[in-house]
DNA sequence: GATGAATGAGATTTCATTCAT
DNA sequence: AATGAATGAAATCTCATTCAT
């Protein structure tokens, strides 16, 4: 009857499947988008259950509290935010020269990151508001960052600056010019002005570009 | 007695002074440090109250609702954070030669945000979260940077496009990266890494230099 | 298990039936009987609460506010009042010579509402006072009124004055005369004077004898 | 500057002059309307001290409660509502034939008692709302009613009955059916539609008519 | 599993009253 | 006498959670 292909999609990380209801989709699918409207603390339990069209005891069936349900959208929305670099080919990728250049790595996370963005873009919200006020999300976003991302990040500036494309500055700085270039560009696009007219390949090259001039060497 | 330096500040937009009772400027201190920490919606005026040492009616007395209470630390906050957009002198400053580049103009941008920041921090984050949900604030400060921020901005990009220092790019790109550049710095520095061992010289420095050599021609 | 015929009784209006639950008839009764004691303004939710035996939120889960409470009360107490000049048939009674005089009628509204208040008489008390007070009530008074009492009655007086058994008075002063006489007795009845010692039949006798006596021509 | 005239007559009982501050006046006239319009339970002090501009404060100086200020309009509100027969000239009057029949009688008191409501209708309404919650005042009334009206009106009664102008009814009934008739005239005339193109004369006078053939022997 | 009525703790807000000035 | 800021108790209302069906 109803779809709701993209939550589904967002929660398959490791190949979990078939083990979500309708009824518990239709109440993550409510919950996400009254959570990205109004905030997590602003919404209710009720609403959620009114727009999920079950009864709100049926919330709390599937998940124990109300947090739980922010976690059950949250995490996954955390892994996949980072997900590139999970994979566990992605170091492997680089290396073995599907990219040559920095900038042709930058280009496949860019475009990579911006159909994630656009297509997760309510759950997302979620996570960037719920980060800041749930420690629990919040230390583990930075575990699953220094674990995960940064360790693999950082070989690959180390490599282009060795082969000399890249200059000679702490790789925290690299990393970070990159990351906020990217998330930059993504926020002003996505959350700040929606509604502009974004021509949005030129936007990008010109990201690339600026970031590309800038960090050469 | 008790001292709530910064908050007054904050507060003297256009110059009215005194114009705050003590009870009030506790509030209001209070106030920012509990949303700053978990959120408008997740803070009661009860525990306000308590930190701010008044009893809960006396909130009331001042602020005729929550929201009252939130719009007084969020309005000024929004127009502090735009300030130096909003300075008559602002475009003469630059045209007049105070900054004969691009370079300069962003120097001064930078470190004086770059200020603005690290001082208001907690009343930045409430702005910056409550955003997205209270859709006057959000009207208010599209307002403000469409008819104050975005004409002065656009009128230096040109100057300094005219003169030959900056790409003939088209002036939305040129300002849209010129600020996420410097925001997507402060947001790490303060937000998201504050307890990261920062250089802030060298990182301003390096992202500036990203930008220059980006934007040049 | 307990007893709210009178409250379920008020509420048949146009028969609809056994859509009261057990806590809202208790919470319906409760309120009657403390708005009537003590006025709607002064009644407090937790009074009613504690006096219907159910949590304070369970009022408002069925009824949104306070106010709601009360129109629930009111609105159908205000149908009753008026009910004999609602009913369908009521017009047709009186031509069709069941009542022959003007005193029959008469003798026949005393009755059948003095049988009305007597029973409704807490739910009476609260319309009466929050008459005055909330225009929507008194809107839906007069309107009631004007539509459906004044057009039945106008044509019964009327018909008897052409009858020649009533004096050629405005119908309006008719009207108005019968009306407060058989207010006025109920009124000093019931709520002056309750505990003085009544002889009701007597006094009922008296006062259609006066009115019939002088609206004679 | 401000004038307070009829409030200052209605508290001219017994010749007590010129013991009202012009504050006191104000914030008696303000609380008069409130009152009147909302209810006592219903109307704040504040907004009774904004009403009378005044300063919250300055009511409690001079009235120790809220209820004190409700007493300070109703009690003198309630003599003068029966003020011809708490008169020492009243019955007198009667006797000396000044009026020689009940019919006389009755056009006075109408008369004067229509002027009544007419000038204070604001605290007669205020007195009629709060008779049904206040105790004290309903006992006031009664004690009033018993000791100073009952006794001279059933006297007047039982001198027309043996005069032979009315019919051997119970006493009680003679004056409650007199009562009900004048007060079903005001009640209708100020307080349910003030607002219908009355004929107060002629109204009067078939009330009057009525009531003295009905009642007549 | 699903429901939704019921709960009661707690949120926001109101308000009569006090008191320092 | 007058003020009005401050209070805190109480009022209205919300909501996550439970539980009998």
């Amino acid at each position: 009857m109803s779809e709701h292909p993209w939550i589904q999609e967002l929660l398959q990380i490791g190949g979990k499947e078939g083990q979500f209801s309708e009824k518990q989709l239709k109440i993550l699918e409510a919950a996400v988008e009254m959570f990205a409207e109004k905030g997590y603390a602003a919404t209710s339990t009720s609403e959620i259950a009114k727009k999920a069209g079950v009864a709100e005891g049926t919330i709390f069936r599937h998940y124990k509290t109300k947090k739980d349900l922010l976690l059950a959208i949250v995490t996954p929305t955390l892994f996949q935010s980072v997900a590139p670099f999970l994979a566990k080919e992605f170091v492997r990728e680089v290396f073995d020269n599907e990219y040559e250049t920095y900038e042709q790595f930058l280009r496949a996370v860019f475009s990579n990151r911006y159909a994630f963005v656009k297509k997760y873009l309510p759950a997302i919200r979620v996570l960037w508001q719920e980060l800041a006020f749930h420690s629990e999300i919040k230390q583990c976003f930075q575990r699953v960052f220094t674990e995960h991302v940064y360790p693999k990040f950082a070989r690959i500036v180390r490599h282009f600056q060795e082969k000399g494309e890249l200059a000679e500055w702490p790789v925290d700085s690299v990393i970070r010019l990159t990351i906020t270039s990217l998330a930059g560009f993504l926020a002003a696009r996505f959350l700040l002005l929606p509604d502009h007219n974004w021509d949005d390949e030129a936007e990008m090259e010109r990201t690339i570009h600026v970031l590309m001039n800038g960090l050469r060497r």
